[in-house]
RNA sequence: GGGUCGAUGCCCGAGUGGUUAAUGGGGGCGGACUGUAAAUCCGCUGGCUACGCCUACGCUGGUUCAAAUCCAGCUCGGCCCA
């Protein structure tokens, strides 16, 4: 079992600066996908030859697939950027031979994960989990390897979870102490500020670890905040008599504000079922100092042929990226979208996306129609953007808040924007 | 279980009977600027096809001409004690 050193635990873990130099000297590798990108592999006994303690090793001498498991919990409908690295990682593996198992946490997902919340979540119904979790199969399926057979698993973690009955689950919580609990992070600082923490929260760790048991994981990938759980993951197939798996911890994405790790709820993501347009444009003005981690995290280019203009690197990205979730034709239209709607020239964008005004009822006031698109959140949002000159229509900056069109054909063709990077095409 | 403090708009946080969608900050959104962005300056920031109508200060009632502000009960949290 651990050892419990000054509050925290003491891991076999050999810090990834040991590695670095190594790290250069394998680049013709057939194992250099491995690293790229990531944060921590643990443990990682950078030169020894046991296969419990060197991930290179392991993957090396196996003899059958590894199983890489991934966790998510269908708790949104959105999967973005941020999360999509992990899953790069794990196509990685598949397409290194070795079976991605992907754990749909349905059950999890009632209780909801503690890791970095400041409040309690809340629970979800058992319909929304199933319908968050189609949704999130469909976003993946451009990035993970769901054809070749044996190279992917998908699994409902209420199948195992569900099944504990109390005497299973004592065992599982006779593994921790509250002491080992309250040193994980996001727990600490609840707990020092007074707030609340309830304890079926205690029980997330532990049932992501028994997922691990259940599944017989070799490998789980998780972000650097997924270390705690990823950790009891270790110590619980430890005691059921596995061998525990080894954890891969893959940075967190800062978000398109550079400051703030990505994140729906912070606003500062791009989502992966985002239209090219909107995903090209969040892209390409990405902080510069963002870019070296976002090119190495989100795509395979090699990062010491970049281009020098910063400006180019950028809509680099930008392109490599949205090729990836629409294709590389899409992606071009995107960019040259793009360049002519900065431009101000918006009725040259032929990638817009477009709205019908079906829906509208006429006459209709502009503002009217720039809520029920959704181009605005309602209709007070949209007087005030057309008050603050921030709505064009072809273009051409409309000032009159009243403004009125009669009938749709008024409209059919034209594009209605929005700020710099919401735009419409109306079409019947 | 007992005591005590608290609950305000996306968040933090003023406000303690009387124009008022409710000071201020953050965030967000716009405008100008720039290689996009950031920084800076300026504007906006409850809803509604609107010069008007709704809904708002944990919930439900009550007092009052009038309450976010007073009273009662309830719910939920923090802390202390058991």
């Amino acid at each position: 079992m651990l050892s419990k050193v000054s509050g925290e635990y003491s891991y076999p873990i050999v810090n990834l600066q040991s590695m670095t130099s190594r790290q250069s000297l394998n680049v013709t590798s057939p194992l250099s996908w491995l690293r790229r990108g990531i944060s921590e592999i643990f443990p990682d006994q950078a030169d020894s030859n046991h296969v419990n303690e060197n991930l290179e090793q392991r993957l090396m001498r196996a003899e059958r697939p590894l199983r890489i498991k991934l966790g998510i919990d269908p708790t949104g409908t959105d999967i973005h950027l941020g999360h999509s690295i992990l899953f790069r990682k794990l196509r990685a593996f598949q397409d290194a031979g070795h079976t991605a198992v992907l754990i749909i946490g349905d059950f999890t997902a009632r209780i909801g994960d503690p890791t970095g919340k400041s409040e309690v979540r809340r629970q979800l119904t058992a319909e929304e989990v199933a319908q968050n979790a189609q949704t999130y199969l469909d976003q993946v399926r451009p990035i993970l390897d769901f054809e070749t057979p044996g190279r992917l698993e998908i699994r409902y973690n209420a199948e195992w979870l569900s099944q504990l009955d109390l005497p299973k689950t004592l065992e599982l919580l006779a593994t921790m102490t509250v002491g080992q609990m309250l040193a994980k992070e996001g727990f600490a600082e609840r707990y020092q500020q007074g707030n609340p923490i309830y304890l079926h929260e205690f029980l997330y760790p532990l049932m992501q670890g028994y997922d691990s048991v259940a599944v017989q994981a070799d490998v789980e990938l998780g972000g650097t905040d997924q270390k705690f759980n990823l950790a009891v993951g270790r110590d619980l197939q430890r005691h059921f008599g596995q061998v525990p798996q080894f954890g891969l911890l893959m940075p967190i994405l800062l978000g398109t504000d550079g400051v703030q790790k990505m994140s729906k709820s912070l606003g500062n993501y791009v989502a992966l079922s985002e239209d090219p347009l909107t995903m090209y444009s969040k892209l390409e003005k990405i902080p510069d100092r963002l870019l070296e981690q976002y090119v190495e995290l989100l795509t395979d280019l090699a990062l010491d042929q970049l281009p020098e203009n910063p400006r180019d690197r950028q809509k680099l990205l930008a392109l490599e990226v949205v090729t990836q979730y629409h294709g590389e034709e899409a992606a071009k239209q995107a960019q040259q979208a793009a360049l002519t709607l900065i431009q101000g020239d918006a009725t040259q964008a032929n990638a817009v996306p477009e709205f019908s005004l079906a829906k509208v009822q006429f006459p209709a006031k502009l503002f009217y129609i720039l809520s029920t698109s959704q181009l605005c959140s309602g209709s007070s949002d949209a007087r005030r953007q057309i008050q603050g000159g921030a709505v064009r229509v072809d273009g051409d900056r409309i000032n009159e808040v009243n403004l009125t069109y009669q009938t749709p054909e008024e409209l059919y063709g034209r594009v209605l924007q929005v700020g710099k990077n919401r735009f419409l095409r109306l079409i019947p």
